[in-house]
DNA sequence: AGATTACAGTGACCTAAGTCACCGTAGTTA
DNA sequence: TAACTACGGTGACTTAGGTCACTGTAATCT
């Protein structure tokens, strides 16, 4: 298949609200590319020059701390833009958000310098970029919501409950240490709560994956 | 001075990148409204018609948990615009941004409906929302590191700090109540920090204010 | 002036959650 | 098969920070 009807399939599956122009104008001028699991997408502070639409695989954002932890924050699935790229912040802070694959990955770049004709041109690419922006705005609300108000335990399930929603499987390959790094807690902490889960029946856990049942 | 004349003060003023057409739809379409102080601009989950621009006073946003417990984001200052007003989201949630005037304040009210347009024929517009959008993006990043990696003592000297820059002066009108409030912790546990603080001669204390040092 | 209210200080206590040390076991490698 | 590594479980301990109870005192009200 060449390269233009691949990624005309990606724009007609995953962006149908985009109209046809415009989908001719990112077939010239995006390009296609692949990012194995664990590489970084982007860190901020890195300039950035391109836009990024997700296409295929998944990508995890997370926050990173000045002493290394980390702090996951939300997931950027096939017909998602990343916001920040769109942003295109350029300044150097001490902490940073780091956007890595976590399946094999493909995304389309488009050159920031087409950003204003698209803004200004396609209503749909318009809307697209503003509830790119909503959603995450309201994604971060979220989070702040977790770690300002709630309690380990409710974060746990809170988190859980996220993993099957986005990753749409109740089966969830995950370690308790990977657990505790998201959450910027310890690995301990977590098992215990995830026991405590098991015992009101709502996780069984296994080595290496657990089943969340609520 | 007339309406027109007030609102184009405002906008010389505090909106010098518009260019003399933008400005002058603004004139034509916006209304000026006050707030005094401790009323609400608005809450998330009331339907916005407007995109709001702040041209006098000062203006708290904050997040309230479902127990009623706040939690301080940031605050808007004249030539700022509300990022959440322009997004206009809809969707009702648990818990809420909310704005609060905490000076007399006056904004510019454009009707949500202008957006599509100004958006489309005029970059600096178009420049100005995507401003707001990264910066206010980056302020709740900041949040989040704060809450996610900081401890009590390092979060009370990023808000005083952050009092002192905003507000532009050391001697800070706040009792130690209010910066529980803000922090979402209690008033006991701020005493004792900022009693610590005071004794490395970083604050001094009094009824009702206190002076910040660093 | 006396009473009331808001603000701040402080000791005693409690609890969630982080840390340390150690163990068992599944899976993998030599 | 023996050794090693990753993952998970658990008891003991520590600590930050929240809660309770009470005090003093400045500011305000009647």
């Amino acid at each position: 298949m060449s390269k233009e009807n691949e990624l005309q399939n990606y724009l007609n599956n995953l962006f149908p609200s985009f109209e046809l122009p415009l989908k001719n104008i990112l077939i010239e001028n995006g390009i296609l590319k692949d990012f194995s699991t664990g590489e970084m997408l982007m860190k901020t502070g890195q300039n950035m020059r391109s836009t990024v639409l997700i296409v295929e695989g998944l990508v995890k954002l997370y926050r990173e701390g000045e002493d290394g932890n980390e702090f996951f924050m939300y997931y950027l699935q096939p017909g998602n833009a990343c916001a920040l790229s769109m942003i295109c912040a350029t300044r150097q802070e001490t902490s940073q958000v780091m956007a890595k694959a976590i399946e094999p990955t493909k995304v389309l770049m488009i050159p920031i310098s087409l950003m204003d004709t698209l803004m200004k041109d396609y209503k749909t690419w318009y809307y697209f970029v503003l509830e790119t922006y909503r959603n995450r705005f309201e994604e971060l609300l979220t989070v702040i919501d977790n770690i300002a108000f709630k309690s380990m335990d409710e974060r746990l399930e809170f988190y859980l409950d996220k993993q099957y929603r986005d990753l749409n499987t109740r089966a969830l390959q995950i370690t308790h240490a990977e657990i505790a790094n998201d959450l910027n807690s310890s690995r301990e902490v977590i098992s215990r709560l995830l026991k405590k889960m098991e015992q009101r029946g709502e996780v069984i856990l296994h080595r290496n994956y657990l089943q969340y049942l609520k």
